[in-house]
DNA sequence: GCCAACGTTGGC
DNA sequence: GCCAACGTTGGC
């Protein structure tokens, strides 16, 4: 099992829209490291540490996990999606999506601040000045020291 | 709203 | 294949 960190910006899709939603498709990924992994590399029952984004403040507010494995990102063919790509066709979709599925909203959200504060995720992707990949991988230990932050009620 | 960092595009 | 110009991301 592989642990990811998915960002999304709340304003359009945040930790309460999926709980409210339970499963959704994770569409709009328009980059193609992002799309690589996604495509190649994130597996049904992986974890997901769920990021808000250009928000204040920026940081982790849940956890999800993987459904269902990559598919053509049907976003990509539909004109009248804000995430249409003219050269993506049924043969060739480009640019693909995962499932994800709902599995806790944390007591403490986990911000930006709090991931570069703490010593032992001095390595996490999302700590990087000027990271601007959506789909990162995590290491596991990374994975559970965030979800502890989370879960523990302050 | 600013702007640094990054990714993509397209002329050459 | 280089690289300048442009567009986007996303923290601040």
């Amino acid at each position: 099992m592989k642990y990811w960190l998915f960002k999304t910006e709340p304003d359009v899709f945040s930790i309460d829209h999926l709980k409210q939603k339970g499963i959704t498709h994770w569409e709009g990924v328009r980059n193609y490291q992002a799309r690589n992994y996604l495509r190649d590399q994130v597996k049904k029952g992986d974890l997901v540490l769920f990021y808000h984004s250009s928000t204040t403040p920026p940081g982790v507010a849940g956890i999800a996990c993987v459904c269902r494995e990559a598919y053509p990102d049907f976003t990509a063919q539909d004109p009248k999606s804000l995430y249409y790509d003219p050269k993506a066709t049924p043969e060739n979709p480009i640019w693909h999506m995962v499932d994800v599925e709902f599995v806790e909203k944390f007591p403490t959200y986990v911000s930006l601040e709090d991931l570069k504060n703490s010593a032992e995720l001095g390595g996490m992707l999302v700590c990087r000045r000027g990271m601007r990949l959506s789909i990162q991988p995590v290491i596991e230990p990374h994975f559970h020291i965030v979800k502890m932050m989370g879960t523990r009620r302050v």
